[in-house]
RNA sequence: GGAGAGUUGGCUGAGUGGUCGAAAGCGCCUCCCUGCUAAGGAGGUAACUGGGUAACUGGUUCGAGGGUUCGAAUCCCUCACUCUCCGCCA
């Protein structure tokens, strides 16, 4: 949520500054409703205390056994005033909020402008393209098994079997323990959260779709920055503890509404993936400097298990709805012959710590938190880029050092 | 799943219809006393939010939502959560 005195103050700057994303405000329905409000809620509010006082009196009439009837009348008359423009007020200030929570974060000052994703900008690559492999995964093992999975639950999901199963669970560990090396604290976490919780971290309410529902209420969360995120919601955080920075291991359900037709062969995009997520809560003047130290802690994992990516900055028209700005991480991926998001990094700015009541204190002074989250990394995606880079045309992957000691061996069977 | 007890300020905890945003204690802040520390004394100390340049001044909040009432922390209803006991279970 973007703050509502800004919003008032400088309504024309932000909302020139929202159309770089491609989010027309609508300025005269907002100063409609919040003139409704100020007038209502003044008047409500003179009515409170009118009433208030009143009662007191009432109280004390009475019990010196005096006459109340004419003072019950008056008060009547304010009560039935008073239930009429609060109902208004209520209906406007609902109005309000729905407004409010409709519209994205604003963009950082300094993020390229564009309308879609031709207008990112590479800000750098790194590692060597030496992959000749012109295959994809799911010809390079049979153990991604899609028809398998179709037949438990269905499409956009996988089974893995041996060897990469176990690859998939050396990944996982190896990521976490990157991540507490980096100082990371790990959590384990619900794979299910409430709908204050996606409001807090802003999947909802605009973006139910894309959620699955339980029958009880909850949603299966889309990523851990959901649970990590809201750990510390209508919380206030003293100063010498931050930064906060936290990790956990989930798997991720998402509805992949919308996206029918796009990436259905193979782990690209499934109803469920493993990710391992970092998220930081810090003070607001830091926020830059922290989104480049978590960037450069997913970037970190490529680096270790030596598979070439590119660093994109989004330009205003495709960053994401909380996001104020994002670097998303891309890994070579060698069948498609070109680089696939594997990590997005975000600087939310205030805006979760708005909607999740986020506050650092310093010096009796109250501040809403910064909130920053990237993956590091998908865990699926990953998967795939190195059997993809890695595989030499026979049967075999050869694992980078750095992952030997977590997979237990140095080449992975991969079974056809 | 069954039975019961709870949820009040930073913390402990009192309050069962008005003078209660709320006793008392702890903690914290300021001052006094003191060579320093300890002890002691005096005072202060909730959050959110509206209006106002400000001084200031309103409102809301006792788990959440609804109801009764002139008036609700207090009475009634619904829900969430916590704890205890029994049962069951990884």
């Amino acid at each position: 949520m973007i703050d509502i005195k800004k919003l008032r103050d400088e309504i024309d700057h932000t909302g020139k500054i929202l159309l770089t994303r491609g989010y027309e405000l609508n300025k005269e329905l907002f100063l409609s409703l919040d003139d409704q409000r100020k007038t209502l809620q003044l008047s409500v509010e003179e009515l409170q205390s009118k009433r208030k006082k009143l009662s007191n009196d009432f109280g004390k009439i009475k019990s010196s056994g005096e006459d109340t009837s004419s003072l019950k009348i008056e008060i009547d008359t304010i009560n039935k005033e008073l239930k009429v423009k609060d109902e208004l007020l209520q209906s406007v200030l609902i109005s309000l909020n729905d407004f409010l929570l409709d519209i994205p974060n604003l963009p950082n000052d300094n993020v390229p402008l564009g309308s879609d994703e031709t207008d990112n900008v590479v800000v750098k690559k790194c590692g060597e393209i030496t992959s000749k492999n012109k295959i994809d995964h799911l010809e390079i093992t049979n153990d991604i098994d899609t028809d398998l999975a179709a037949k438990l639950a269905g499409s956009r999901f996988s089974v893995l079997k041996g060897d990469i199963a176990k690859l998939q669970r050396a990944l996982i560990s190896f990521m976490l323990e990157t991540a507490i090396k980096n100082g990371y604290q790990e959590f384990y976490v619900p794979y299910m959260a409430n709908s204050e919780s996606l409001k807090g971290t802003g999947q909802l309410p605009k973006f139910e779709e894309d959620l699955f529902k339980t029958t009880d209420n909850l949603y299966l969360i889309p990523t851990a920055e959901v649970p990590l995120t809201n750990i510390h919601s209508n919380d206030v955080i003293d100063e010498k503890d931050t930064p906060v920075k936290l990790t956990s291991h989930t798997p991720c359900f998402r509805s992949e509404a919308g996206s029918y037709g796009r990436d259905t062969k193979g782990l690209i995009r499934q109803h469920q993936f493993e990710k391992i997520e970092l998220v930081q809560i810090v003070k607001s003047q830091n926020s830059m400097d922290s989104l480049d130290d978590l960037l450069s802690n997913a970037e970190e994992i490529l680096e270790l298990l030596e598979l070439p990516y590119q660093v994109v900055e989004l330009c205003t028209g495709d960053l994401g709805f909380s996001s104020s700005k994002t670097y998303d991480i891309e890994v070579w991926m060698p069948s498609q012959a070109k680089y696939r998001e594997i990590s997005s990094c975000s600087n939310f700015s205030d805006f979760q710590a708005r909607r999740a009541n986020i506050k650092i204190k310093s010096d009796d002074k109250k501040e809403l938190a910064h909130t920053i989250n990237g993956s590091a990394l998908a865990v699926g995606r990953t998967l795939i880029a190195l059997l993809e880079n890695n595989y030499d045309g026979k049967k075999n992957i050869n694992l980078p050092k750095s992952l030997v000691p977590f997979f237990g061996s140095e080449v992975v069977n991969i079974s056809n």
